[in-house]
DNA sequence: AGACAGAATAGATGATTATCTATGCTGCGT
DNA sequence: ACGCAGCATAGATAATCATCTATTCTGTCT
């Protein structure tokens, strides 16, 4: 009883001959010649240790062994046949899991993308990473996500990116600030005593801001470090000191907060999909990729908007072709 | 998406690297070297045409793919243990079915052993058949059966048999008749002057009859002949004449008729189990053989009792051996 | 008895599988 | 930087499989 090399394939001939009850016609129906199913079915029946048919009345009847295993063959092509369907659901991005990671300030921003995906493919599992950027490179390196949103990416070596969202950041004071009601914009230098609250230095808008003050040839006075966005908030609208945020982070008519018209800002930086070239993404992940292509128009205000997930997705297509 | 050539074995392997989340775990638990089972893996990712599994903390995770066809392989390995249980329950001749022919004298006996054996195996399935002796040697030609059950039987060429219990054939005549009180037997001659009621020529109780009257010098007078035993013992009952008819088939005390002590009788016929020696036995026949030898003691009463069942099984199996 | 259809057997062949050994590559821990 | 554990690749080989064609056997129909 020996079943080691019972193949799909063997089944698929075993169940002819059975439907069919003839050794013959099995064969016509699948394109062979009689004496290959033939000797499928005594292979089979060698395997199986185990008449499993008798010749009768100009064909060929199965003996209760064969009864038994035509039923299993059948249970097993169809269990197969299910794994065929799920597959190609998987295929199609239908169904299945991926994983993305998030610096956390993109936490604002993705759940309007992601919303409506999760309506449109209710069978795919996305899983959602969030944490500081030094969290996300290090699973960026390591590779544990599918894709990974940065809005300053790292090396892109061994990466591809798209830039799908507008992300400004503005500076902003206290509701009470004198720039607040200028008529013109104030220049960054006249700022620059003011007390600025930061997040770590390792962070993206972190390094953004200085890069830009650089640039000018200036650079901070008095800073002070909080970890979270959230608490820097708060701290500027309670006076502590001036802050360079994201604007989404600012939601319109936060109390108590302005948006300082300052020259040369907002800085323009975007968020990014970045992916890996090394790895194989899901489908589900693919699909994610394409939903955001086709509806980011409608998941956020035109002022936002930047669309550039399509050559993206050119992009991973052709690796895969290519692979 | 080629899955012709999945083998049993190969979705053994699969799970394996699963379970163990490991290539060379499953290497060894399954007694083979590492880069045999890489190889395999490899196979199987070509077959389904999908990454199945990704190189993780020093072993192997799956996929989305892979933990479905996971699901799929445990399944139809499942599946065939439960064919493998049903095999082995149906070679323990616990299950199944097989079909017996009797010629209709003996369906008065073997519900005795059929009836006790059916209890024991209530999963075994028996198709009986009745019939005259002349259909019972056609089903016999066809080997339309597993187990014939004949008195006389035909030609034992490519055929098994073994007696498994006296059939002594007597002489009935109406309760009244003179020789029934005989203080000692009579002679057939004496008897020859009466009409006899028999069975149609091809019976086995008449060409046993012919047999043993022309051993004598004798033969019959007067004839009738009735179709069916039951009309038979009628008939003698209501004195149209005598009869020679088995023992079996006239019940203790039946009205009106009386079993009439002749010299040299009863003729000691037999029942007798025969089975074709090309035929292969289902295991339930083999079953009910093993049965019917084993207790046939309890079933039948001793006089008639007359086991020779062993000696067919012994033979069955040597012929099984050397096949 | 002969024709015919269906099944088995035999023999051939190219493809594929199932293994191995030896070797190369890679990431992780010290 | 080294070594180890784990995976992949390459090359070899015997077994097996999947097919075919040609032929034989067997039972049924005419």
């Amino acid at each position: 009883m020996n079943f080691r090399h019972l193949t799909y394939r063997l089944m698929q001939v075993y169940v002819a001959v059975i439907r069919t009850g003839s050794v013959s016609q099995a064969a016509r129906q699948l394109h062979l010649t009689q004496p290959t199913v033939s000797q499928q079915l005594r292979r089979l029946q060698d395997a199986v240790g185990e008449p499993l048919v008798e010749m009768r009345q100009g064909g060929v009847v199965p003996t209760e062994a064969g009864r038994e295993l035509y039923r299993a063959c059948q249970d097993v092509i169809g269990r197969f046949d299910d794994f065929r369907d799920h597959l190609s659901a998987l295929r199609g991005g239908e169904r299945g899991r991926f994983s993305i990671a998030l610096v956390s300030t993109a936490q604002y921003v993705l759940p309007r993308l992601l919303g409506p995906f999760s309506q449109a493919h209710p069978q795919v599992e996305v899983d959602v990473h969030i944490g500081n950027r030094q969290q996300m490179l290090a699973r960026f390196e390591r590779q544990d996500d599918d894709i990974y949103v940065f809005s300053h990416p790292p090396s892109l070596e061994h990466a591809l990116a798209a830039r799908f969202m507008r992300n400004p950041l503005v500076i902003v004071g206290p509701s009470g600030h004198p720039a607040a009601h200028a008529t013109a914009p104030v220049s960054i230098a006249s700022l620059l005593g003011e007390r600025f609250l930061l997040r770590e230095s390792g962070s993206a808008t972190r390094m953004l801001f200085d890069g830009w003050l650089q640039e000018r040839g200036l650079s901070l006075g008095a800073t002070m470090h909080i970890a979270s966005n959230e608490a820097i908030r708060v701290g500027v609208a309670s006076g502590l000191g001036l802050a360079l945020l994201s604007e989404h982070v600012l939601p319109k008519g936060y109390p108590g907060l302005v948006k300082l018209p300052v020259e040369g800002l907002p800085i323009q930086s975007h968020w990014q999909f970045i992916i890996s070239r090394e790895r194989r993404l899901p489908h589900a992940a693919l699909s994610f990729l394409r939903f955001a292509e086709q509806n980011l128009e409608d998941c956020v205000e035109p002022e936002w908007l930047h669309n550039d997930v399509g050559g993206l997705l050119g992009q991973i297509l052709s690796d895969e072709a290519g692979n």
